[in-house]
DNA sequence: TTTAGAATTGGAATCATTCTAATTAAAAGC
DNA sequence: GCTTTTAATTAGAATGATTCCAATTCTAAA
């Protein structure tokens, strides 16, 4: 997708070119700082707004767990993820969800199934093995 | 469990039980409001206070999507959950998530897996039928 | 070039949650 | 049974993420 060809002003551009450049998991924070790089007059409002926007579009996945703040992804396609519970680091896992799962999913739930997400919880290598201390995002 | 036996102060035990006799997932607030019928003088912060002792216990579940407030949880087995997107419905499912997947995820992470949750995102039931037209937690 | 609608801006407002300092209650020691 | 120590509770202030609002600026079309 070219970024040029989506009909973004250049706010929304430059928010979208800041996500899908990053590692993945960026906060709105995270994304206005890097914005205003490229855009120094960028408003904090503007950045949220452009990622409502950019999510709805479905130009950008949307992720939040607990009461962190909301993480941006450039990934689209289904995926799952594994939390730490100890430093709070998120990573992406692709596993393959059976369909039967799937289904029982949402036969039990009653619910139409529009995506389902497995979440991990535990220690990720650096807090299992004692070489991370720090407790941050 | 009696909760007598606990050795927990009044109103830690207030806490706890509008937690265990409400039907699941209540916010802190909820809680408030229903523990101050019981213990008129009690305070927020001892709400806040008590439901993080209660969850490091393990006497009662937490739980939190996207940026909506912590939901507090009777239910202390593994569980799985269904959230509406259209109304923010939030039920409990209780799926067999099968071994070789958990194996899987916390081969692919790296992580030493303390649990796994299943989330289904769709529409509930009402919603999807066009009975329920809030937009509400 | 005028106009209408959309996007952007800065700042205020909101909401959940945490922190702080002071007070109170409970437990332990004598 | 009193004193000391420790833990819990309280009220309110502080924080942080997010949303809202009113005013301004763009953009695209007529």
């Amino acid at each position: 997708m070219d970024i040029k060809s989506l009909g973004l002003t250049k706010q929304r551009q430059a928010v979208l070119m800041v996500i899908r450049e990053s590692e993945g998991h960026m906060t709105a924070n995270e994304v206005f700082e890097e914005a205003r790089r490229e855009l120094p007059g960028i408003s904090f409002a503007t950045v949220y707004n452009s990622l409502r926007y950019l999510k709805n579009e479905g130009l950008i996945g949307e992720l939040g767990f607990g009461t962190d703040a909301i993480r941006y992804d450039r990934k689209l396609t289904r995926h799952d993820h594994a939390i730490c519970t100890k430093c709070d680091r998120l990573i992406d896992l692709d596993l393959k969800i059976p369909d039967a799962l799937v289904k029982e999913a949402a036969t039990n739930s009653g619910f139409a199934a529009e995506s389902v997400e497995l979440v991990l919880r535990g220690s990720c290598p650096d807090c299992a093995s004692g070489i991370n201390l720090n407790k941050g995002k």
